[in-house]
DNA sequence: CTGAAAGCGCTTACAG
DNA sequence: CTGAAAGCGCTTACAG
């Protein structure tokens, strides 16, 4: 294939003052027909509207919000688009926007506290209805900034304590339950917890969850640090199981990322020990970067999707009733995948996902 | 936690005229201070700040474009964010977007032509300066109706053909050259190669590159047909493979997809083959979705954010040039990742990534 | 049912 | 160095 021809020069849009000039009508009579046709005589109608046809025209939005003093948009800045539990966020959310006649825009901060604090100006430059904020660490000034602007927040996943702005939120000790429960109903009895330390909300979360439900079954739980929570903390973890006698091991473990756990049955297959023949483990994130390890991975699956439609819900609501709104906190419930790494391989994958619970709502 | 206050109710943002007023001094010379600093005495461009600080004011962008002509916003349009190509795509352009003083906004079609066109629709009515476009599939229409109207396209991993605008293309038949090449420097002299067909441009490219690869080293070629691209492909692929006898069985498989290659090795291994021992394996792609798979799996990766950066290049000069602007197709280079799937355990993983060639120019 | 006119929040020559 | 005024492309009462 070969080279081109050169660019047309830029064009200048058509206006709606030339498709009233095309039409023979005023330019008001355009703008009726675009924002209230029921007003206007039906041929009239059709004249202006083989006008719009003729010149390509396409509305300024920008026009349109800035006279109407509306904007029809909603901005989503998200932590990082690497992990598709975000790409399922923003998925609900465009669902749910486009469903409400809202457009969603999306910014991806890319673990960038600085380029998050961008996207935020920059939405609130553009008059975004609203924004939805999905941070990594405590969004506080951020938040604040925007919000002592007038412009609605919605902060998604991160539990940021204050009940001044809406929140959606996964219930992660659930999950942690959820997971210590499955490994009991198997049958183990001594558990290992693999997890960095407190700092990040959900590690925090997920550990509860474990200890209650070991401690609820009278069971034993070991819990083995790691500061990388990716695939990369697998090794180390890894070993520390395979170098305990085998009657002290744990017979079951469960990490607290899908990427440690796919690292971990990677590693402990290499040091020999069968998963999950001497030792079941599991994940939790329900990340598909996990995907068909080794050995499929058991997770917990974070209902990514529900989250943004939550989110657009209690966005378009703040913005519509605006001083008659009152804030509140959605808790979405974590749900679980029971694979081979597990339950073993004549365990059906994917197929044994319990259905999650109805959201709780509170607030 | 508990509830929430009621919203403050939907202030009003203070317009450059409150600033103005606050600041004593008029209209333009706010919009001076903004614009062209220089300009301005030092002193009252204090005061003018300090009014912009205790107001939080913050510029309206639509406005400011309506007023001055130009908008330095970009549109991104991706076909599927899942894909992790596309988030690497996006990150590249982001940055260089950044760089270039311009922001940039992204837009999921999540696999959906109509989707595709709202938001091309969106991305016009916005007056963006331009916008990028991975399509799936071929996005004449789209393309054709933004174009015409003025808004320049930059179109993405997809070849149309035509030279009337820029493209960003990944050497497909490269990528499959480079797999293919890489099983026989390891020794191997019956490939097979697991494809769909040739309807989706990369599949059909890639196997123009094995098929030449293979041919000029004499060596022998087994295309096995697949439906399925992803995961989901790999059973029926394996179970043909495996019921070869050994003699006539492939001693390497390169499959046209990463997520396809790791479903190969999970059923490979469920046959009782084993990789690299009995089959070497290989995907394409470098998606992060098949990453430490049960072995991790050798791929050809596109760089994605190289065709980010490019993407932005390209479009800025047509917007910067206008009619000067001569359209070209940058064709970006694969690069070989070998890991264990072909090479075996004592090969590093990631480790031994060829560097990539320079991108090539044409056009 | 249609048109004339003010106004949304900004930029930018043009005067002073 | 600063201000007054026109204009960007639209919407929306308000008249007719």
């Amino acid at each position: 294939m070969s080279s081109g021809g050169s660019a047309r020069s830029g064009r200048v849009k058509p206006s709606m003052t030339d498709v009233a000039a095309r039409a023979g009508v005023s330019l008001g009579t355009v703008s009726h027909v675009l924002n209230h046709p029921e007003r206007v005589k039906e041929s009239t109608r059709r004249r202006v509207h083989a006008a719009i046809d003729a010149l390509g025209f396409v509305r300024n939005s920008q026009a349109r919000s800035l006279a109407a003093g509306e904007n029809r948009t909603i901005g989503l800045v998200l932590v990082d688009l690497g992990n598709t539990l975000f790409v399922d966020i923003a998925r609900g959310a465009q669902q749910e926007a486009t469903a409400r006649g809202m457009t969603l825009l999306l910014a991806n901060s890319d673990n960038d506290d600085d380029l998050q604090d961008v996207h935020l100006d920059f939405f609130e430059g553009a008059r975004v209805s609203g924004i939805l904020l999905a941070p990594m660490t405590d969004p506080r000034t951020g938040v604040d900034r925007v919000r002592r602007r007038g412009t609605p927040v919605v902060v998604l996943n991160y539990d940021s304590g204050r009940p001044d702005c809406c929140t959606v939120l996964v219930d992660n000790e659930q999950a942690g339950h959820l997971a210590a429960r499955h490994m009991l109903d198997l049958g183990h009895r001594r558990l290992a917890f693999v997890a960095g330390r407190d700092h990040l909300q959900p590690v925090r979360d997920r550990r509860r969850g474990v200890r209650r439900a070991v401690t609820d079954a009278g069971a034993e739980l070991v819990e083995i640090p790691t500061e990388d929570l990716s695939a990369g903390g697998g090794p180390g973890a890894a070993a520390r199981l395979a170098a305990l006698p085998a009657h002290r091991r744990p017979d079951a473990v469960i990490a607290v990322t899908d990427l440690l756990g796919m690292g971990l049955v990677q590693e402990l297959g290499r040091a020999g020990l069968a998963v999950p023949g001497d030792i079941a483990v599991m994940g939790c994130d329900y990340d598909k970067r996990a995907w068909g390890g080794a050995v499929p991975l058991t997770s917990v699956r974070m209902p990514g999707e529900e989250i943004g439609v939550a989110a657009v819900g209690l966005l378009v609501d703040e913005v519509a009733r605006g001083g008659e709104h009152r804030h509140e906190t959605v808790v979405v419930q974590p749900s679980l995948v029971v694979r081979e790494s597990s339950a073993g391989r004549e365990h059906d994958p994917l197929v044994a996902a319990r259905s999650p619970a109805e959201p709780r709502r509170r607030g």
